[in-house]
DNA sequence: TAAGATAAGAGGGACAT
DNA sequence: ATGTCAGTCTTATCTTA
């Protein structure tokens, strides 16, 4: 019931583009008209198998796949309040012991343990900031498999769930190559920056997070999308980038502003009318940034 | 108006105490 | 643990072409 168009999730019912997921029951919903689109979530392949092609067409799931998004990965039992068995028929006495006992401990195990109760909220954020973001799927699986290590570390108690979630998912999207600010997600999660990146720092020593350095060359393609800017420009600015980086020019320096300074010094050659406002707008560093590279760049670049 | 210059302040890494 | 230092980046303001 889902269509995708242009890399969108539009509603089949009302055509509009607000697909919500909900975490707590592990559906995504449209929040135009309320549609429960249910395909979605079982999405990611039959954990089923058949061997005989005719059975392919009515196989039964069993369930909805496991996510690490969901606070019990999407496996859970519900163990029914009344005390009937399966044909409706009260339960014997002993029996009906053995159930309150069951029932304790399943409550027990499911959500009274605080790190469960933690996990929840935090995953039901987590999806917030999915739908702020547009972050593909695969890299808030990662953020969530992040929060959960650094949860069964006890590296969240005493400190905030939504920083904690925040740098997760930057860390996240840092792994995942596809450049997310640290500014980006400090506006969609409304979280300090210097507490995001207190707790991003924290979960890189204490989980040994191997992270990718920010490659400048792939800002430049997430600077060059807002503007209007062509290929030979783009191409031109990557060969700056390189160059500075074979003189040991870029280390220490914010990949975003050598990436927006590249464009500049492109653009210029090119006869491209772009001021270091634009640059600054739409790489969100500042103009003075973009002049202190610019002075170490030009010299070598005439 | 765009670009350059300067100054003050914040945050974090390295290193010594 | 705490302080200092060099270096980066940001904000703000003023000057220059």
């Amino acid at each position: 019931m889902v269509v995708q168009e242009n890399g969108k999730t539009v509603c089949f019912r009302c055509g509009k583009d607000s697909i919500v997921s909900d975490e707590d029951v592990g559906e995504l919903v449209c929040q135009n008209c309320g549609y429960v689109v249910s395909e979605k979530i079982q999405s990611s392949g039959p954990e089923w198998r058949t061997f005989s092609t005719e059975s392919d067409k009515n196989s039964a799931r069993t369930g909805g796949p496991t996510s690490l998004t969901r606070h019990d990965k999407g496996l859970s039992t519900v163990i029914s309040p009344i005390n009937r068995d399966s044909t409706g028929r009260p339960l014997t006495s002993s029996m009906k012991h053995t159930i309150e006992r069951l029932r304790t401990w399943d409550s027990r195990s499911q959500s009274a343990q605080s790190t469960d109760r933690n996990l929840r909220q935090a995953l039901s954020e987590l999806g917030r900031l999915k739908d702020k973001l547009a972050i593909s799927p695969g890299v808030i699986e990662k953020a969530a498999y992040i929060y959960r290590k650094a949860l069964n570390k006890g590296l969240i108690r005493g400190r905030s769930i939504s920083a904690m979630l925040a740098a997760s998912l930057y860390a996240a999207c840092r792994d995942a190559e596809t450049p997310r600010t640290l500014v980006d997600i400090t506006y969609a999660a409304n979280v300090k920056r210097k507490d995001i990146s207190k707790c991003y720092r924290l979960l890189h020593q204490e989980l040994d997070l191997k992270m990718p350095v920010v490659d400048p060359v792939q800002c430049i393609a997430r600077i060059s999308s807002k503007l209007d800017i062509s290929e030979k420009t783009k191409r031109d600015a990557i060969r700056i980038l390189n160059s500075a980086k074979k003189r040991n020019e870029s280390s220490g320096k914010d990949p975003m502003g050598l990436a927006a300074t590249a464009l500049y010094i492109s653009c210029i050659r090119n006869k491209i009318p772009v001021t270091q406002r634009d640059l600054a707008d739409s790489s969100g560093v500042t103009e003075v940034t973009i002049r202190n590279r610019y002075k170490g760049l030009r010299i070598h670049e005439k």
